[in-house]
RNA sequence: GGCGCGGUGGCGGAGUGGCUACGCAGAGGCCUGCAAAGCCUUGAACACCGGUUCGAUUCCGGUCCGCGCCUCCA
């Protein structure tokens, strides 16, 4: 029996996974508020709930889970990016939009089953709004609706942080149309330059959490299993969103599983774009494979901040390779079945450990190199694959791995250059005439490319 | 001030009350014409101080250090 056991931040303590409806998975991540192109930071959670994603499909079925993951497609930051570049708001998101989807296509992350965008959604938080007026949680002031926070007696729950508190530690002064300082805004105002819709409080756009409740709801019902994003999030945004959908539902629970991302880090600060520190991930991929930053993001356990470097790069190139090494040698042999390792399933089913589960895969790779007959090759193999295949790696046809362009170091080669130069080598080699053997090799390293001389033939791979 | 996280070998990074993480780098060896890749062997760690215990890196308390949240942020 597979039992998941998952880290939640509501009770700070790993439990075994039991979904409300049983047999089927309800999950929803924030996701990117689209103003800009993403940065690795962003793909850290994108990539952490895509390896959920694929393990509940494992074991729950393709079909069984339901994974939301929403695009903020109104907000203050859209409109700032619209003054500052005069685009409209629509070429912005859009184009922002197109650009986070493939970015984390080639990062290997499987599209969610729905990403709703906010602006599709207003109705339904106007309805949600309207709902939480009519329970007393909410009020109208100066054109703004705001949650009135000491309308609810647990709230604060999630983070751990109680009102007077929140007080003491406000370093913001505190807008004229709060009741409480505490409270937060549902639907602000808007200008006739600003985007906007018509609402029982006049034309006006929603405020930040207001969306997540509202499309949590219409995708997921009132309660779901698991609700995820980055560990900022859970103050204001998860507590509010708790705050927002208890109140409107009467429902004590929302999401059953809150899961939270540890940060990643630069020379050991956050990385943010409030910072302005940040590494975006069509920068990156430039010089690095997908997979490669798919790997460097997953050597780390999920909740651990994560400090990005060129070494941690260097160091998930390297297993790659290795991986991709072993592969190569039995290329041409069938893999035996899909058959997911024990040890690599207990690693992940124990809160996502991932770098555990890598260890797994090390395992194999040795394993596979060591292997004698075809029988155990093909069945580590198709462990192997099996194994990355649920990671989101190891989809690259090894041979391709290894001989494809890589846009860090041009050798200016073409293959078939290479393979004239790989005979000419060989034909010395033959009359062991190794000066000349030598030579050609060295001047192929020149080039970047290294060569690897087996019984039979004469592989070679891009540096 | 309040809340929270972390300090593991040269580096990255898991984990555990008594026994090997794993990877990279290092050393030695096998293989190779020589390499590369691969394989074998190998050295090296659990911030500090107390406590619990037969025994703690692992549990408890304290100290120091780093980081985050409390304000937009994945």
């Amino acid at each position: 029996m597979t039992v998941l056991k998952l880290y939640n931040t509501k009770t700070r303590e790993k439990h075994a996974f039991k979904p409300i409806n049983e047999g089927a998975v309800g999950m929803y991540v924030c996701g990117p508020t689209v103003y800009d192109y993403a940065h690795i930071g962003n793909a850290r959670p994108v990539i952490i709930f895509d390896v959920l994603f694929r393990l509940l499909r494992q074991i729950y079925g393709t079909g069984k889970v339901n994974y939301v993951r929403n695009i903020t497609d109104v907000d203050d930051k859209i409109i700032a990016a619209q003054q500052d570049s005069g685009e409209d708001i629509n070429v912005i998101t859009s184009r922002t939009i197109r650009a986070f989807q493939s970015d984390m296509k080639v990062l290997g992350n499987l599209e969610p089953s729905i990403e709703p965008q906010a602006t599709d959604h207003i109705p339904q938080m106007i309805k949600m709004i309207e709902k939480l007026i009519l329970t007393g949680n909410a009020y109208q002031e100066q054109g703004h609706v705001c949650f009135h926070v000491p309308s609810m007696a647990n709230y604060g729950r999630l983070s751990r942080l109680n009102r007077e508190e929140l007080i003491v530690g406000a370093r913001v002064e505190v807008a004229p149309y709060k009741r409480d300082p505490a409270d937060f805004i549902l639907w602000k105002p808007s200008s006739s330059d600003q985007p906007g819709w018509d609402s029982p409080w006049g034309r006006g756009r929603p405020g930040w959490h207001i969306e997540c409740s509202a499309m949590s709801n219409e995708y997921l019902g009132i309660t779901f299993d698991i609700h995820g994003g980055g560990q900022d999030l859970i103050f204001p945004h998860h507590e509010n969103e708790i705050a927002q959908s208890c109140c409107a539902n009467g429902e004590d629970t929302f999401a059953q599983i809150w899961m939270h991302n540890g940060y990643l880090m630069v020379d050991g600060e956050k990385m943010s774009k409030s910072l302005g520190n940040f590494i975006t991930v069509r920068d990156l991929l430039d010089s690095y494979h997908g997979e490669t930053i798919r790997l460097c993001m997953l050597m780390t356990h999920y909740r651990q901040p994560l400090n990005w470097t060129s070494n941690g790069l260097a160091q998930a190139k390297s297993s790659l390779d290795s991986f991709y090494g072993a592969l190569r040698q039995v290329n041409d042999l069938p893999q035996f079945i899909d058959e997911l390792s024990e040890e690599f399933m207990t690693a992940l089913l124990d809160d996502i450990n991932t770098p555990e589960a890598i260890k797994v895969l090390h395992e194999l790779s040795k394993d596979l190199n060591k292997a004698e007959t075809k029988k155990a090759k093909a069945q580590l193999k198709g462990k192997l694959l099996a194994a990355g295949k649920l990671l989101g790696i190891l989809n690259c046809d090894p041979n391709n791995w290894f001989e494809s362009e890589n846009s860090n170091l041009k050798s200016g080669l073409s293959e078939d250059q290479i393979n004239k130069l790989i005979l000419a080598r060989n034909n010395a080699r033959d009359d062991k005439n190794f000066a000349l053997s030598d030579k050609i090799r060295d001047e192929l390293l020149q080039s970047g490319i290294v060569l690897e001389d087996s019984k039979s033939i004469t592989r070679w791979k891009r540096l």
